[in-house]
RNA sequence: GCCCCCAUGGUCUAGCGGCCUAGGACGCCACCCUUUCAAGGUGGAGAUCGCGGGUUCGAAUCCCGCUGGGGGCACCA
């Protein structure tokens, strides 16, 4: 399965692209990626109406990020596309449309209609009391002629529906996750497949793209089984070879049900935002409907290209668990070259308090050397990258104020506290060089000397330098805090202390 | 209402007739490590493999029914 392999991603400008929309779009990439095929991107913007400003501009904002790169489609958000089959913009293939309904037309396998949405909603209306399946009921098949439908249809608003051969036996879906799906043709109706618009509906749009695109593979998220019997029939009547389908386990909410933006953040560049990295939502979403094994579940992408194949790829629904996403996160975040966590950090620092960075009074841009030094004391303890400004920001802001409770440990006095704080300044006012050694050879021995446990030490000498009763390891701390400002902190605590006694 | 798909711990999953007294991971709990928080290590709780029938010497694995969940039934994709 590795000759002439062409699979798509077909998403409609409609709005965000969710995670579900790119796990599917990140399995057709995969899927090209390891059979050596090709991976196309096409636009299916026939719905004029639904249109969404900006929505295309993040379908190709989403995949660029996750580094899904297409080797046909959209160049870009202002148009243009790269590719021998295009154009990759539905909205620019309207011919290729008509000419397949003038064809359907000619063989019988389609005819016009020109029932108002009104008769039609009434229609449907009179179904549903009735307890019938809505569908069609071929008025405009059967109540004109050939000839009046023709000589109407050069002068009327009408659109083109595709006739089902309800004469015809079962129709047979192959699918290569499901196996054979049958469908009875009856349970079909008369669908549209062009609108008085001019523009295609999806059915028709999908089966002549994929044809004259030449894919080999239509890989598309389960809530399109239903429709593929349609798009089965259509290859029939255009006389065309279908591809091999593969319907795709979907991607639930937290209550089962399919993904939308009720369930919260499920835009995929949501995900960004929330300083999740590519590679880890890429490992995470293969994981959502394919595995390799019992036991791996951390692929690198090449891994992941490497191992992904249909073959392996699950039947049911899978609920997006956001905590173990959070969890392989940090695992991502910390294999990182520090230097480089260093690099994906700085925007997230720098980005507005109110949109999660450190506080507006702090200069931009930041000094990237400073914080590559602070990186490394947060490496193990991020599991997001938004989550850097508030462990960091201690180092961005000036001296401290610390609670006088959080300055005098658990089991200690108020007054013993200050002295033992006193004593820290004595002790460091002689340290020489001020790096993490020295400063750890001078306070470790100071805990026994002042009948403290290194903890309660450590403790109160956190809180007066930080303000924090967590920080990162504290010698380390202090060393990129700096010795004046630990000095100038530790005073203020006892003074705070002795203010307070 | 009709059609279709699916079904292993809370979640993601392994399992494709005997290796299963059902394995891994997230989460949860405990302990260890430890200057806090993490990270790491060890151990643990948690599944009558949705239910009921078959087939078979033997079923989580095959078949049927049921139940449950999901999806679809537009001049939306």
């Amino acid at each position: 399965m590795s000759d002439g392999v062409r699979v798509r991603f077909a998403p409609s400008p409609t709005g965000e692209p969710h995670v579900g929309n790119i796990r599917t779009a990140l399995f057709n990439w995969l899927f090209a990626r390891h059979t050596g095929g090709a991976f196309v991107v096409r636009i299916e913007d026939t719905d004029q109406e639904r249109k969404v400003e900006g929505a295309l501009e993040s379908i190709l904002a989403s995949l660029r990020w996750l580094g899904l790169d297409w080797d046909e489609g959209p160049e870009s958000e202002d148009g243009g596309s790269h590719g021998n089959f295009g154009p990759y913009f539905q909205s620019e293939r309207l011919a290729l449309y008509h000419e397949a309904a003038e064809k359907l037309l000619a063989g019988g396998d389609a005819y016009q209609c020109f029932c108002s949405p009104e008769r039609l909603d009434a229609m449907r209306k009179e179904q549903q009391r009735n307890q019938q399946p809505p569908g069609y009921d071929r008025h405009c098949l059967t109540q004109l002629t050939a000839e009046e439908r023709g000589r109407r249809a050069a002068v009327e608003p009408h659109v083109i529906r595709f006739r089902i051969p309800r004469e015809d036996g079962t129709i047979y879906v192959n699918d290569f996750i499901r196996g054979q799906v049958a469908y009875e043709p009856t349970v079909l109706d008369d669908f549209v497949i062009l609108k008085s618009d001019g523009y295609p509906t999806y059915h028709l749009a999908n089966v002549v793209d994929d044809h004259f695109m030449e894919i080999s593979h239509v890989m598309r998220a389960e809530e399109w089984l239903p429709s593929t019997p349609r798009h089965v029939l259509l290859y029939r009547s255009l006389d065309w070879e279908p591809p091999v389908f593969a319907h795709l386990p979907m991607i639930l909410g937290p209550d089962r049900s399919k993904l939308s933006k009720r369930h919260g953040a499920t835009s995929t560049l949501a995900y960004q935002q929330d300083g999740y990295l590519p590679e880890a939502l890429t490992n995470f979403m293969a994981l959502l409907g394919w595995s390799l094994d019992d036991h791996t579940e951390v692929f690198s992408r090449d891994e992941l290209v490497e191992h992904f194949d249909l073959d392996r790829v699950g039947k049911a629904g899978a609920i997006f668990n956001a905590e173990k996403l959070t969890w392989m996160n940090g695992l991502y975040i910390r294999q990182l070259p520090p230097e480089e966590l260093a690099e994906r950090i700085l925007p997230f620092l720098e980005r507005p308090h109110a949109e999660g960075g450190l506080s507006d009074s702090v200069e931009r841009p930041l000094d990237a050397a400073f914080v590559a030094t602070l990186t490394p004391l947060i490496q193990e303890r991020l599991k997001r990258l938004d989550e850097a400004p508030e462990l960091l920001s201690l180092f961005f802001e000036g001296l401290p104020s610390p609670a006088a409770n959080d300055l005098v440990p658990k089991g200690v006095s108020p007054e013993q506290a200050a002295e033992a704080l006193t004593a820290v300044v004595d002790r460091l006012t002689g340290v020489g060089e001020w790096e993490e050694v020295a400063l750890e050879d001078a306070l470790r021995p100071m805990a026994d000397e002042l009948g403290l446990k290194t903890g309660q030490l450590f403790g109160a000498v956190r809180a007066a330098v930080t303000g924090r009763t967590v920080s990162p390891p504290l010698f380390a701390t202090m060393v990129a805090l700096g010795r004046t400002h630990c000095m100038d902190a530790l005073n203020n605590a006892v003074a705070t202390l002795q203010a307070r006694a």
